[in-house]
DNA sequence: GCAAGTATGCACCTTAAGGTAAGTACAACG
DNA sequence: CGTTGTACTTACCTTAAGGTGCATACTTGC
């Protein structure tokens, strides 16, 4: 199996995971439901459990918490427990999450650029959804 | 301070689907596991089925298709049937698709830079994972 | 004294995303 | 005449990601 699909970067990591390229790496990071939103609130500074949890619409308290530890085994961002009680914790981003939550910029710029037109896409995919079933 | 976690654009667009930023509505598009992979490989130009699915390396026929249709359907990329038989046709990026590729490439150099380090972090989960039912 | 808020843990369940394997129509190649 | 390659389609099945709901230990406000 020696095809080279793209210029392929993992050709110098000998049994490691092949990489395509770097994308492959970063999303196996950014992969989960709501962790590009963690990550990227996280820029405006340290961020307490329950704000996350506000901010994040919608998200379960099991999936925030999980999200968050995963994020935190992979060194972007850090738990500061203050041992204070009732509990009081905070989320910050690791010099690493830093630059990993600014290189999601530009697709959040993409998204708010092409708002209008994506809202038309999802409501006729929404409209197609609900008229389907009969 | 009355809760105004992020300047919520989606303010603009009544009972349209709650988006917090542009990441959101960017994300809609991208998720699926080899979406940010395909948008990618077709920065490189014209690609023909049968490339993509030797260039994604590991996706099934199904989910290729699938992915494909969807992002047709999101309007950032094209397929091109050239009415042959035996049959070829070739995907191209919209230039919507051009954009919203083109910001994924942060993230893609975000990988590549920091590679290294992912490389580690993946390895000691593999460990974890191996070494833990005993 | 009771409800609410704080940051979690845990057991259980659902769902949808993805994988597998087979089939299609046709032509070129041997 | 059978195999291979092209770009798919369909039916079926598995899995893991995420959701639900309950519990905790303690404090503050009503």
């Amino acid at each position: 199996m020696s095809s080279a699909p793209l210029s392929t970067v993992s050709d110098a990591y000998p049994a490691a995971p092949r990489f395509t390229c770097g994308l492959d790496a970063t999303l196996k990071i950014i992969s989960g439901k709501w962790k590009p939103l963690i990550l990227y609130f996280l820029l405006r500074g340290p961020t307490r459990y329950g704000e996350l949890k506000r901010a994040v619409r919608d998200v379960s308290d099991k999936v925030l918490i999980q999200h968050l530890k995963e994020l935190e085994a992979d060194g972007v961002l850090r738990r500061n427990d203050y041992r204070e009680v009732p509990p009081r914790v905070d989320y910050t981003l690791t010099p690493l999450g830093l630059s990993l939550a600014q290189a999601l910029e530009p697709l959040c710029a993409w998204g708010t650029e092409n708002m209008a037109q994506m809202q038309r896409i999802f409501a006729e995919r929404d409209d197609l959804l609900a008229g389907n079933r009969g």
